[in-house]
DNA sequence: CTCAGGTCTGCAAACGTTTGCATATCAGGC
DNA sequence: GCCTGATATGCAAACGTTTGCAGACCTGAG
């Protein structure tokens, strides 16, 4: 039903193996052949089928992209700017949402490894073994991890929490609670381990969760932050600290007059929510596009040969200053 | 290198169409066989190729999304239905983000084509017309646009609209503006439609636009609006109805105080925004979820019979009062 | 004991490409 | 006019499945 390359053949009198070089090799055609054939092929309206050609060169041209949790407002940017570099790249992206948990994430990664040339994996919620493990079935790249001979693109969140900790000491907080992510998180250990060392001697810190990067999950853990009667809160993503404003405003706290609040990622609600949230500006657009750019190029290298450079990339993050912090109430 | 069904059928000591019936067709196989080779299967970890497969039943198994805008936070819980939804029918789903372009968005029915099943348009930007035609070469569902002989999911809006209308009425509302979205949406003319036909001759009604629905635009039409001098103001969507009220507010105009602003979608920001949006709510989720299986119920119809059904799903709409409405002021 | 009918499994073609190899064509040097 | 060496195109196998067809085997009835 479709048209296939034979059609095409027959249509301009040549085999199917010149229609074949006519796109793959156009150079290897003589420039009349080659525009006879694809005219031909443009009046019969042909596309080849990557679903053939995959079969014979084993390469799909499609990524897997595998996020934890799409509706998290940290993902849609970096996806469209993942698509949107895939496409230039001539790949088409499979996405699958992991829903925060590592066995469907790692499932994932098998179920999609027959038809994809690489798999890239967004805030990996599975263990550094098995990532190591996958890779050698299928090409990886990660985003919020780093593995030794994985291709990776991180966030230096250490960098944005220490500035966002000696924002808060520079306000005179003494007492700071850091409101902790999903405990498979990489970055998240990477958070906490900061705020810590830090806050050093100068401020205590208590460590609040593990908790799901939801607003619920902020608005349930608002109690838990006024009875330790900290003055200040670093929550591990914009959509926690959002949640745990809103649940210390409905207890009668006032944002930033009793509790300053700093999230992580700087997304779009940040901005909009009252009072504004002062936050890490994280680049998950770039992610997005160096995550591919990674991937290809590690796929592009031979593996029989052994030659495949894992490229690193780091980004930077910088400290977004709004309305949601300021100096602690003198007591 | 990857396992295949030739090193099962060695392994179980059958011949590869054995291998191949102990997946498709289980109950034609002596059960004794049928254990060996799932067994022997089960150790070599394999997996059958998606893609060699798909060559051979023209079925691949896959769903192309094409949506206008990844980014807009009406989108992200659709994709995430409809990937879950997907996926429990053992499909994946490519993503695609045509960046609001009608060339972008039907390149892309054509480049995915030929390694999906069906294609789902989320607010379609592409005409009529060459929806049908692209629908000859492949099946295709549709989200917020409704085409004879296609299966469609839309969101009634024009009800959503009409309440929220009537909502300004109530509160005594002379002058009512419709910030309009992009001219090839199909919500858009229902929209506007609605308004106006509700208003009647209670109101006047001034059409602003048409507009990106993003932000910057609400923010950019704001200008216009103060101008005009109407006491309410509905949008095409959250995205435009909160650019408006940041760009009222940065105007000195109080929101609800001076100026009414009601948005559409019920996205996570009108809850967030302040003051918090008074919006019609659109089960996004769910219109994910509907428009697959009404894609895969399509699909399934044999089309060379002529049989095929296309569904038709309207999901209701309702509107979520809060703080972005009231009296107009007396003067 | 034979044979009909059913159940189970092997055989090989087909799906739409790519690609190494073989063949045909051609230009140019002698 | 013949040979050499490109250059251009055809040929056919291969990629990993599925599936219609056919052969092998078995059961039970006559």
């Amino acid at each position: 039903m479709a048209v296939t390359i034979k059609d095409v053949a027959r249509e301009a009198q040549v085999h199917m193996s010149t229609v074949s070089r006519a796109f793959s090799m156009p150079h290897r055609l003589r420039p009349e052949t080659r525009t006879r054939v694809l005219e031909a092929a443009r009046r019969l309206g042909y596309r080849p089928s990557r679903v053939a050609r995959a079969l014979t060169t084993g390469r799909t041209h499609n990524i897997g992209f595998i996020v934890a949790d799409i509706a998290n407002p940290f993902f849609p940017p970096m996806i469209k700017a993942a698509e949107h570099t895939a496409r230039a790249r001539d790949y088409h992206l499979f996405i699958a949402d992991a829903s925060e948990d590592p066995a469907i994430e790692a499932e994932l990664v098998d179920a999609l490894a027959k038809q994809v040339d690489g798999v890239i994996l967004c805030g990996p919620r599975i263990a550094n073994a098995k990532i190591e493990r996958l890779s050698q079935t299928i090409p990886i790249a990660l985003v919020n991890r780093k593995v030794d001979g994985i291709p990776s693109v991180t966030i230096d969140v250490v960098h944005g929490a220490r500035v966002a900790i000696r924002h808060l000491l520079d306000l005179g907080h003494k007492k700071i609670a850091y409101v902790s992510g999903p405990r498979q998180s990489w970055t998240n250990s990477q958070i906490r381990r900061t705020v810590t060392a830090t806050a050093g001697g100068q401020a205590t810190v208590t460590v609040l969760g593990p908790n799901t990067p939801n607003e619920d999950a902020g608005l349930a853990v608002a109690e838990e932050i006024s009875r330790t009667g900290v003055t200040a809160v670093l929550a591990y993503n914009d959509l926690l600290a959002i949640g745990v404003m809103e649940g210390l405003h409905s207890l009668g706290i006032d944002v930033p007059g009793d509790v300053s609040v700093i999230g992580i990622d700087d997304t779009v609600l940040a901005r909009l929510a009252r009072p504004r949230l002062t936050t890490i500006l994280v680049p998950t657009a770039d992610a997005g596009t160096a995550a591919v750019d990674l991937l290809l190029q590690y796929t592009a290298d031979d593996a029989e040969l052994g030659t495949r450079s894992a490229g690193h990339i780091s980004l930077p993050t910088k400290l977004v200053t709004r309305d949601s912090t300021a100096p602690p109430p003198r007591s």
